[in-house]
DNA sequence: AATCTTTTCAACCGCAAGTAT
DNA sequence: GATACTTGCGGTTGAAAAGAT
């Protein structure tokens, strides 16, 4: 026996967000709160919408104070730093970077900043490698991008990472500040990932 | 100008953890 | 402790936009 749905799936509207929607949910919000409870919000507003939804939306677009797109030099270094040191944990990395949603931060890394590494790195193994090993390099290169977000990335990307900065550990403290325990741990783990034989813990067990 | 391909990003889905009863 | 329900998370999808041909 499977689980209750979270909604009607039947009377719940999908898809985009109407700026008519968007308008009550955040009227509603800034006025009352969430109540504590999202399934009964779009309800109690007269949406239809399913919970989950609207604090979805809530969360990635009309909570205040949200940045969107326009990442930084800085913010690029936190989410590379953190991504080799703690695998995809978007919340944790996201609570690093004021303004940003864990959404933000995994679109953008899926579809930029991944690969704004992995083309740097294929760049310097083909200019690093001498003559007849560039192929079998830029092949490993290649293999190495289709097991992507596997810890053999992360290795891939470490490495990347501390050829362009030496300093990336402190620039992360720096940038994080010195009460972030990711940071700390950091120094313990990066000695250890290398050799780690899976991936970083993950709430999940499920096969992707 | 039309068509095809690639990129971007908002939103959905299913699962596990947390909480209430 | 068992069960039901809600929340939070990460992976994935698909429509729209942008770029290439």
């Amino acid at each position: 026996m499977g689980r209750a749905p979270c909604c009607d799936k039947a009377n719940v509207k999908k898809g985009p967000w109407s700026p008519e929607e968007d308008a009550r949910l955040k009227a509603y919000i800034e006025e009352h709160g969430t109540g504590g409870n999202w399934i009964a919000l779009p309800q109690k507003i007269g949406l239809k919408r399913c919970g989950k939804s609207c604090r979805l939306r809530w969360l990635n677009y009309l909570r205040p104070n949200i940045k969107h797109g326009g990442f930084s030099e800085e913010e690029d270094n936190i989410i590379c730093n953190l991504y080799i040191s703690i695998g995809s944990r978007w919340s944790i990395i996201a609570a690093q970077l004021p303004g940003r949603t864990d959404n933000d931060i995994k679109n953008y890394w899926n579809t930029r900043l991944k690969k704004k590494l992995l083309g740097r790195r294929k760049q310097s193994n083909i200019n690093r490698s001498p003559s007849g090993q560039s192929e079998d390099h830029l092949k490993d290169a290649e293999d190495a991008h289709a097991l992507s977000s596997s810890a053999l990335e992360r290795l891939q990307l470490h490495m990347q990472l501390q050829s362009l900065q030496n300093h990336s550990l402190s620039t992360t403290l720096l940038h994080c500040g010195p009460s972030c325990i990711l940071c700390k741990k950091r120094m313990i783990r990066r000695s250890s990932i290398l050799c780690k034989p899976s991936d970083a813990p993950s709430r999940s067990s499920k096969p992707s």
